[in-house]
DNA sequence: CCTTTATGCAATATATATTTTACATAAAGT
DNA sequence: ACTTTATGTAAAATATATATTGCATAAAGG
């Protein structure tokens, strides 16, 4: 399921999902399908995510599901 | 780098490492690698394992690392 | 129009999470 | 002593996250 709330949190900072993947060290097709709920990814992976856009995981992950 | 506190949220439900893997489907040996932060999760398992001990993404996975 | 930017999509390759099977050991119970 | 339970470890196999490259399109700006 895709997962709105990383997209928001991602415009919020005035990123493009280029710009927040080379922030974190990814690639933008690895963002761009977590956004989509194509890819189920890493916890290392999330927890950069978060800490990039100053995000926890209950407020980027929990619950995106179900 | 260990994950302390799963391991004290699965004894506190009084489930040993087997009965936490079987409840959640996967096996044994992930559950202790895990435990011992020798796996980097997927975001999907860690929601079950999650769910499974009545916990959140932030309370068992959180800045376990840095 | 033309160029850039942002995004989706797809095929192939690579890295790594997870499984399977098995062995070892320490602790607890009988 | 013997058996069971819990845990750590390891090698090989499998599944899947992620990278790489490339193409397509819509929107915005020159």
């Amino acid at each position: 399921m895709k997962n709105l709330k990383l997209k928001v949190a991602r415009v919020e900072h005035d990123l493009s999902q280029a710009e927040l993947a080379e922030k974190i060290g990814v690639t933008r097709q690895t963002i761009g399908l977590i956004e989509q709920g194509k890819y189920n990814p890493s916890l290392q992976l999330c927890i950069s995510i978060c800490k990039t856009l100053n995000k926890t995981l209950d407020e980027l992950f929990w619950q995106e599901e179900d």
